[in-house]
DNA sequence: CGTTCGTTTGACGATCCTCAAAGTTGGTGG
DNA sequence: CCACCAACTTTGAGGATCGTCAAACGAACG
């Protein structure tokens, strides 16, 4: 995002002093910890926008920690249209979903200039051996996603075009808040046709209702410039009770 | 399921003997590691229908593997309709999305006479401490949850009513198989509400759907009772191109 | 300056939801 | 054992939402 990508490239990589430590992996680990943690991370290395960060069926190595920037996890079915399940921000963990499997489920990619530290796994796995704090991290981490996961699940299964619109915005909104940028304005990296492809709709159906939104004052948009003019709105929206499925 | 249903009260709770072993998470312990594990692990308890493993928001303390039976996970949100956002069949692992927030997301329901191991987390996370195996087992279960996590946003959002129904009773089938139950002939033991709204539909296109399934000589259902008739027209169906969005 | 990619806007139509009512099943109690 | 009730299922009719197709516009890039 724009704000994220004036995060000049980092010579610095203790994660210490990294602005994402608050919410990344090693919160919590003691100091000799985090010098082992610091120990195995691979240099944060600049990816471009379109450049691949892993690709679909590689084979899993690593987990990687957003820095700044931003990328969108697309998933490739047979003869089907590509979609896309995850947009990841700075602090944000890519590749647990390989783990099972060793086996990259889709593809990740950057969305404008991005940093990101790679966790070779079989050093982490090590390092939780003997640290409880990482081990209980990493649980944390992947709890959290099945949640973010299933929340998707419900919104794409019970909820209107104008409500996904809605639950997306406000929860980019909170994702940037909590990482120090503004809640109420920010850029959207990802096209109309990613969030299209996120949220379920047809691109053109994205482009429709965020222009009603701007046309009823609770955004104002212009190209990817986002700003949320009526907070209050979007979430009685979100919120509201009657979407699909609301007889019975 | 019916055929699990047979499984009768287990007095026995060696894990080794179970017959879910193979599937669960378990699997691949030394000796002396699954004499811990069993010594951890609380008696199955039977759940009769329509009774609640675990409460939403109550406070998360164990995982549950299932034994016999099998039950639904329900997400009630604000002024909406409950949804369905999991399906458990017998070796599969309950309660993962709570570890994060230490909180249960969604209230766990059994859906017929079910039977389930309780397996109290703190204890989990002792025994961890000291077998790799269980620490990888773990991973890989919460791994392969993301996954089938992902793979159920890609169906809700881009694929049509036939094509969700296809692709469930296929993916029911195929855990059946896995199971050492038929997967040609099973019972539902969800009602056409819960498929719905496990699927993002509405109960009357799940019965309609079904309806012209049978029409077509896809399947032949009786009530409750299930009977895929031609898997391979199931399979291209489910794996069709045209979806929704498959413009572009 | 032209090409390509992304976005907007319109018209049309299909899918699937909603509402409604009748028909089933299963379980309970008289 | 039967009757009754509740919950579940089926089927129909009508309509809203949202996808598809099409075309024009704008911006970014070489």
């Amino acid at each position: 995002m724009a704000e994220s990508g004036r995060c000049q490239p980092v010579k610095e990589t203790r994660c210490e002093l990294c602005s994402q430590h608050a919410r990344c992996l090693p919160l919590g680990l003691e100091l000799n910890e985090l010098e082992s943690f610091d120990a195995i991370l691979q240099r944060p290395r600049p990816l471009k926008r379109g450049e691949a960060l892993v690709r679909q069926g590689g084979s899993f190595e690593s987990l990687y920690a957003v820095r700044s920037g931003s990328l969108k996890q697309t998933v490739a079915q047979e003869g089907q249209r590509d979609q896309i399940t995850h947009f990841y921000l700075p602090g944000e963990l890519v590749g647990l979903d390989g783990i099972g499997e060793s086996r990259c489920y889709g593809s990740v990619v950057a969305l404008e200039t991005t940093f990101v530290c790679e966790l070779p796994f079989t050093r982490l796995e090590d390092l939780a051996e003997h640290s409880p704090t990482l081990r209980s991290q990493l649980y944390r981490c992947m709890s959290r996603e099945l949640r973010n996961d299933q929340r998707m699940m419900c919104l794409l299964s019970g909820r209107t075009a104008d409500q996904r619109l809605a639950s997306f915005l406000l929860g980019l909104s909170n994702r940037f808040r909590a990482r120090g940028f503004s809640p109420a304005r920010f850029h959207l990296s990802m096209s109309r046709s990613d969030i299209g492809s996120y949220l379920g709709l047809a691109l053109e159906t994205v482009s429709r209702v965020l222009a009603r939104f701007q046309a009823q004052g609770l955004v104002s948009v212009e190209g990817r410039e986002m700003t949320l003019v009526d907070r209050d709105a979007l979430l009685a929206l979100a919120e509201e009770g009657a979407g699909r499925h609301s007889g019975v």
